[in-house]
DNA sequence: CCACTGACGAGTG
DNA sequence: GCACTCGCCAGTG
């Protein structure tokens, strides 16, 4: 095992989604300073440990489904939960509406109109 | 070093 | 929306 030192940035950036909003891989690996790299986010979630203080269950594919259920059975379950407790809808084919809860992180420049 | 795998994403038809 | 393809890169045998 390794520190795994780069996956702090990672994990840095999924700590930074709040309670009742979801974040994408490829958006967390871009956020990271790891653009295209959405692999190694889920490779990073796949070595997180509970004490490492991190929501794991914001993260989501592009879909907005998830896939968690890969690596743990049930797993997936246990992420639907979570999120649910924090607001988060689902779909009828078990997706999350990425337009209404997908994170959207707080830009130095945001947009005059909005 | 080579081949295969893995919590993924984007492009093409 | 689905199937197919390429890219990404760390880990394991």
């Amino acid at each position: 095992m390794k520190p795994a030192g780069r996956y702090e940035r990672i994990y840095a950036v999924i700590r930074r989604i709040p309670a009742g909003r979801v974040a994408t891989y490829g958006q967390i690996a871009e956020l990271a300073g790891l653009p295209g790299h959405a692999r190694q986010v889920g490779y990073a979630l796949s070595a997180l440990r509970e004490q490492s203080m991190v929501p794991w269950h914001r993260v989501v594919n592009a879909h907005g489904r998830l896939s968690l259920g890969r690596v743990i059975p049930e797993g997936d379950v246990e992420q639907r939960i979570r999120l649910e407790i924090e607001g988060v809808e689902f779909d009828a084919d078990g997706r999350i509406a990425l337009g209404r809860f997908q994170w959207r992180p707080p830009r130095k420049k945001r947009t005059p109109g909005g």
